[in-house]
DNA sequence: GCCGTTTTCGGCCCGACTGTTTTCAGTCG
């Protein structure tokens, strides 16, 4: 599959063109059509060989040749003159929130700066204010954003890594050398950015394994290799690490490298305390340096006194004192979700049918889906008018006819304006199945003013739902102020579900939130905010988020039946 | 660069916000 080969080839072009001064036109035409690449669920090798190319939708006759001549040769000749005539650095410049591509064409033609390091220098010296356009709060912005953008570099969103240890998971399976095979580190903790993969295996033959390892056809380069821990790179930049440990020290071994550190540090001194030794190997005699488990995890626990513990809550948050009291939550599932809400249509800016949609998520094992498109003033991501309203409401209706054992419910995800008021009239809003209320503008307001706005629209009787509360994008754009125990508060009163949005860079409400909320007895519903079909599959990453917040099953709205949804959204 | 059709080229999404200006350009969603 080059699928996401060949589309980010094309937004690289996009980029490309946009900082030599294209019209947007066109380079939205690459971005489009990488898009619809990047979601295609058929191989764009295959699509190329049978002469489809330009039934791809956005993909015309310059296209169809570009991606022709990619897939064939591996390289394209209209790129590579790209490349000669822009540094590359100036594509990594782009990614600082607050810059575009006139800026960075700007610092470049008159400064000459070529890297984001060039940049920050050239701002600290106070360079920057000497072009047109630019001042000193530019200069100021652009510091902030090149520290918001470093926060997060080297480290990957979860469903990057998670797709990734996946993939070489499969791949690890079928070396008979291997005993046992797991995930550990950060991913399997299901942190909601990862820095490095990490893998465990047991087996009686470290080196076979390892020469196994870094066999695989992803690995960009070697770091290290050795009979119990090698290191590879892999083509897109994340580091894998493979440990390879004896069966009867698998169980400790994945303890350990599971972490976190916090957790392990703590765990560690309990079995100190009561006479024993963990560390890596097993579990051992202090006094006499006697195994006495390791095998499995779950012994190790129950030798120290506690419940097993979930790696999602290993972050020694009061779990393993919950443990030590049995007083652990018994976690939401991830096959507990029975079904999504924050879907968008091709009735706004979903590329999908609601049929499809429908059909898909029936096939998956969904009881019911809930399409929320976007309200009417959200022109750019074509919001539905009132009158439109009106039109998808009978199309749902008539999907529904056609289904049998499965619900489309219609819902919206409508825009809270600044004043905290919705976009679309109470007699409309009553309309929908269900109501998302969300911000996706102005986001620069204090704490006091966001909160006031926020909780304004939850008071709306006709709102089920808080879409993404934080409107935060991992690496992107920060959360914003809010006052989240009044929010809380004021959903509690309100019987407003807050979303956990499953989107990999949203993930938002965060863990710590959710289970703030939960403490307080809020409820919650899951939603993928897909726009493609593939997106759909990032419910798991919600659910591992509701995990991480100490949810169960019965706080989740998605996990209950839709005879039970239906009594929630009519109170 | 794509698309649709007005069949050979014009339209393609646009308003809010910010920081820079003094009427606007750039960025964002």
């Amino acid at each position: 599959m080059k699928n996401q080969f060949v589309a980010d080839v094309l937004y690289q072009i996009a980029d490309l063109l946009d900082l030599k001064g294209e019209i947007f036109f066109k380079t939205r035409a690459y971005r489009t059509a990488a898009q619809a690449i990047e979601v295609l669920d058929e191989d764009i090798e295959v699509v190329a060989k049978e002469g489809r190319l330009r039934e791809i939708p956005g993909v015309g006759e310059a296209l169809a040749k570009k991606i022709k001549e990619l897939i064939d040769t591996g390289k394209l000749e209209y790129f590579e003159k790209l490349k000669k005539e822009i540094p590359m650095g100036l594509l990594n410049m782009l990614k600082i929130p607050g810059l575009g591509p006139k800026k960075v064409a700007a610092v470049y033609q008159h400064l000459g700066v070529k890297t984001i390091e060039e940049l920050r220098q050239a701002c600290l010296e106070g360079k920057l204010r000497t072009l047109d356009g630019f001042g000193e709060t530019t200069e100021n912005n652009i510091l902030r954003g090149i520290q918001l953008l470093e926060k997060t570099r080297g480290r990957v969103l979860l469903n990057v890594a998670y797709e990734d240890g996946m993939k070489y998971i499969d791949y690890l399976k079928q070396c008979n050398e291997i005993q046992r095979l797991s995930i550990a580190g950060s991913l399997r903790r299901m942190k909601e950015t990862i820095g490095d993969i990490d893998i465990l295996a047991s087996s009686d033959n470290p080196d076979k394994v390892m020469d196994y390892f870094v066999e695989y056809s992803d690995v960009q380069r070697i770091l290290l290799k050795g009979s119990t821990k090698t290191s590879v790179v892999l083509k897109d930049d994340l580091q894998v690490d493979l440990r390879v440990v004896k069966e009867e020290s698998f169980g400790s071994a994945l303890q350990y490298f599971t972490g976190s550190k916090e957790h392990n540090v703590k765990m560690r001194g309990i079995a100190i305390k009561q006479g024993f030794k963990l560390n890596e190997y097993g579990l051992f005699d202090k006094e006499n340096n006697e195994y006495i488990v390791g095998k499995d995890e779950k012994e190790i626990y129950n030798k120290l006194g506690l419940m097993y513990i979930e790696p999602e809550l290993r972050e020694n948050r009061g779990e393993i004192e919950m443990a030590g009291k049995h007083k652990l939550p018994k976690l939401i599932m991830y096959n507990d979700v029975k079904g999504d809400f924050h879907v968008h249509s091709n009735w706004s800016d979903g590329s999908e049918s609601i049929q499809t949609i429908a059909e898909y998520t029936q096939s998956k094992g969904y009881e019911y889906i809930g399409i929320a498109d976007h309200s009417q003033s959200l022109k750019v991501a074509r919001g539905l008018s009132e009158e439109k309203v009106v039109k998808k409401i009978k199309e749902v209706e008539k999907v529904n006819k056609k289904l049998f054992d499965f619900k489309v419910l219609c819902g919206t995800e409508c825009d809270i304006k600044p004043d905290g008021s919705l976009d679309y009239s109470d007699k409309v809003l009553k309309l929908f199945d269900f109501v998302y209320a969300g911000v996706h503008s102005t986001f620069k307001m204090t704490r006091e003013e966001m909160t006031k706005r926020v909780t304004k629209a939850m008071e709306n009787e006709h709102v089920d739902f808080l879409a993404h509360p934080t409107c935060r994008l991992i690496g992107r754009r920060e959360p914003f102020d809010l006052d989240m125990e009044q929010v809380i508060d004021v959903a509690k009163e309100t019987n407003t579900f807050l979303e956990i949005n499953a989107f990999p860079d949203r993930l938002d409400l965060n863990d710590l939130h959710a289970r703030l909320g939960k403490e307080k007895g809020v409820k919650f519903v899951l939603g993928t905010d897909a726009h493609s079909l593939t997106h759909l599959d990032f419910m798991q990453y919600g659910v591992a988020t509701a995990r991480r917040g100490w949810l169960e099953k019965k706080d989740v709205l998605n996990t209950y039946s839709l005879k039970e949804i239906e009594r929630f959204l009519l109170r």
